[in-house]
RNA sequence: GGGCGAGUAGCUCAAUUGGAUAGAGCACCGGCCUUCUAAGCCGGGGGUUGUGGGUUCGAUUCCCGCCUCGCCCA
């Protein structure tokens, strides 16, 4: 409703500007004054103007104004233009007609045209998936339901991929712990598999543990090594490790099966994870088939071809097929003084090896269809209630499959620790003259999950003194230190259902513990959406186990209380807000009525907010947005004892007011893939 | 050494991308359950926005220097 306005007001003002100055201004801020008494809106427009025209703004402002009142028919929805302070244009608007046009939810649509891949999860194979991991799912996962089509928006077409590097060095060294520290081969780690299974033991948590002592083993600190090996003993492990992993990359040996077995069970175990907080995906593309389908060679011709490799014949890299880095192309005018770009990125060294930068070129080329006569084989790999998630095959595709690749815009959910390699594979994009596909590129970057001090010493890790002072403590998988998605997941559950059991004795069991759950998800989802992307998150058990005050619970709790209105009134959400219609509203322009008014304001920005959303691709705005509702509405709550209210029209507008607040909040939670419970 | 990011209330974070009196939550203090659920509401204290300059009608926001912290690369 608000972006409505919004845009009819923009255009309005550009055919002014255009006619009255010959001025075109291409953009211009919407803002909201610093009390709803100034009006709803607020246009700094003047002082932008007041440069270019060199004129006071005030005087801008006010002719700008007379223009605006002379023809409001212009502006549905507009009541009066006023000028204010040093020269805003304050906006009031027809409150009576926005609340009709939002009761009847009228509001501005959001998508268009194009298929957008986003890419999010991404867990190495070969342990649990910890706190980190489930920021970057959440963000994934809450980014594609704010593009995905759905019954309040046209939305964009969406494919969701969770990448499997299951032949990387992390794989391998999971399976040195398997084949060199337990003496396990194919059959028995098959065996491990069905005993772990038959004890409901998870995988991840058994590699877990794996992966932290296989990391230890090859550094000779661990229990493993009683006394210090000797360098010779150290050096043969390193051997093993890179053995291993080119086992791994070569496939077809019993090596890579052990690797095969256990990276897809603890594939399944991840999916499962993920699903308990209703993230599910679309696509797994995984490393061993960009490797078995040889995508790099059609890449390696492709970048030859367009100049953006070549091989270095001087200095360090000599040998090196390598890339100049982005922003050094002015180099390549001295390239004739025969001096090497020292610089450059190295993308095949010189014993062959493709480095990693290189797969992931290739197989960015793939994700625009970019790629000649290259695509993955497709298997049904895992079914959920609504959809098939597929995964890469070498062998021939399940002809029912749909295709992925050629997006028109991808976003890939990646910490910032990778901003250069992603900057490098853009650079290769655009360096190739795939500009278009370099300016579609969004790599949707965040900060990592930490843990402060005292919750790494919560879970018994042993800190140095220099650890202890920081003021957070990185997860490390390599020592085994983190918080388990599944342990956090279960610690939430059990103090939500206790919250749950004490309050509602009255449920069934299982209705009470499918509250909890709905808690427990809301709790959590919310904690990691509710940062901006370029925070770290200091994680502690203190803040993620609240249920209170800025947080998913409160607006849940907010959504029933609403929900109790209308289930002890007898009136239906629907029947309430389709009563507007025939109501007198004369009252919202009372000062009385105004706090009602800016209920229903704040409830008509929630198109205005997924829009920003999906622009700045920062989720955190809509969850910052559901808990000012969730507040506005608490507040409303408060103030107006609807039940109680004896007016006829006042009390159905009261109705209509809960009615509206709640229909925005469960819509905002649900983008935050947030469900509303029926009872807390 | 180079690149990127951050520094805002006691703590954790916002600030509509340059706008009106810098806002929330937590913690603390004081009030509010005979009312549609107190996982809530109201009130209070708490700020030289790291620091020094610059740009302009106007700077937490943009530019330069310095300090501190984090990440990546070598």
């Amino acid at each position: 409703m608000v972006r409505t306005i919004q845009l009819s007001l923009q255009a309005r003002i550009q055919a002014i500007l255009l006619a009255k100055y010959d001025i075109s201004l291409a953009q211009f801020a919407v803002e909201q004054p610093p009390s709803i008494a100034l009006g709803e809106l607020a246009l700094p427009v003047a002082f932008e103007l007041a440069k270019r025209l060199r004129k006071a703004p005030r005087a801008i402002a006010t002719e700008l104004a007379a223009e605006l009142n002379a023809d409001l028919s212009q502006l549905p929805g507009v009541a009066s233009v006023e000028v204010a302070g040093a020269g805003y244009l304050n906006i009031r608007l027809d409150r009576a007609a926005a609340v009709r046009a939002l009761a009847a939810d009228r509001h501005a649509d959001i998508g268009g045209p194009g298929f957008r891949l986003v890419e999010h999860t991404s867990i190495n194979p070969n342990k649990a998936a910890h706190i980190g991991h489930l920021r970057n799912a959440i963000l994934g996962d809450t980014f594609q339901r704010l593009l995905r089509p759905d019954d309040y928006k046209t939305g964009y077409q969406v494919g969701v991929q969770n990448y499997i590097d299951n032949t990387g060095v992390q794989v391998a060294d999971v399976v040195v712990g398997l084949v060199h520290l337990e003496g396990r081969n194919l059959a028995t780690t098959r065996e491990l598999l069905d005993e772990l299974a038959s004890k409901h033991l998870r995988i991840d948590f058994y590699c877990w543990d794996l992966y932290a002592r296989v990391s230890q083993w090859y550094a000779g600190t661990g229990a493993d090594d009683p006394a210090p090996p000797t360098p010779a003993e150290l050096a043969r492990r390193k051997q093993i490790r890179l053995d291993t992993l080119h086992a791994l990359e070569h496939g077809g040996n019993e090596t890579a099966q052990i690797a095969d077995l256990i990276s897809t069970a603890v594939l399944h175990r991840h999916l499962e994870t993920m699903q308990r907080l209703s993230i599910e995906y679309d696509f797994l593309p995984r490393e061993s088939e960009i490797l078995s389908l040889h995508f790099w060679d059609t890449a390696r011709t492709l970048m030859l071809d367009r100049g953006v490799l070549y091989l270095e014949t001087e200095g360090k890299n000599k040998g090196c097929y390598v890339m100049r880095r982005a922003g050094n192309e002015a180099l390549e005018t001295e390239q004739g003084t025969g001096l090497p770009d020292e610089d450059a990125k190295v993308i095949v060294r010189s014993n062959g090896t493709v480095t990693y930068v290189g797969k992931d070129i290739a197989y960015h080329l793939w994700k625009f269809g970019l790629l000649p006569g290259k695509d993955f084989g497709y298997a049904r790999f895992h079914e959920y209630p609504t959809h098939t998630c597929w995964i890469s095959t070498a062998a021939a595709s399940d002809p029912a499959a749909p295709t992925f690749g050629r997006a028109d815009h991808i976003y890939n959910v990646i910490d910032s620790r990778q901003n250069d390699p992603q900057n490098n594979v853009i650079a290769a994009l655009r360096g190739m003259g795939f500009t278009e596909a370099a300016d579609n590129y969004t790599h949707f970057s965040y900060e990592m999950v930490a843990m402060t001090p005292r919750c790494a010493a919560e879970l018994g890790y042993e800190l140095s003194d220099e650890d202890r002072a920081r003021p957070f403590v990185e997860v490390s998988g390599r020592r085994g230190y983190g918080v388990k998605a599944d342990d956090l997941l279960d610690r939430l559950t059990s103090a939500a259902q206790a919250e749950v059991d004490t309050r509602h004795p009255e449920l069934t069991a299982p209705e009470r513990a499918a509250i909890a759950i709905q808690i427990a998800v809301g709790a959590l989802r919310y904690f990691m959406l509710r940062y901006t992307r370029n925070t770290v998150i200091a994680f502690d058990f203190k803040d993620a186990l609240s249920f209170e005050g800025e947080t998913g619970p409160y607006v849940q709790y907010a959504i029933v209380r609403a929900a109790n209105i209308f289930r002890k009134a007898g009136v239906t959400e629907e029947a309430a807000l389709a009563a507007v219609a025939g109501l007198d509203l004369s009252s919202l322009a009372t000062e009385d009525g105004t706090i009602l008014w800016e209920t229903w304001l704040l409830a008509a920005r929630l198109s205005l907010l997924i829009e920003q959303a999906i622009a700045t691709a920062e989720p955190a705005y809509l969850a910052r947005y559901a808990f000012q509702l969730a507040q506005q509405f608490n507040n409303f709550y408060h103030r107006h004892h609807v039940l109680n209210e004896q007016d006829a029209n006042r009390r159905a507008l009261l109705l209509a007011t809960a009615a509206v607040a709640r229909r925005e909040m469960v819509r905002a939670l649900g983008y935050l893939g947030i469900e509303s419970p029926p009872v807390m």
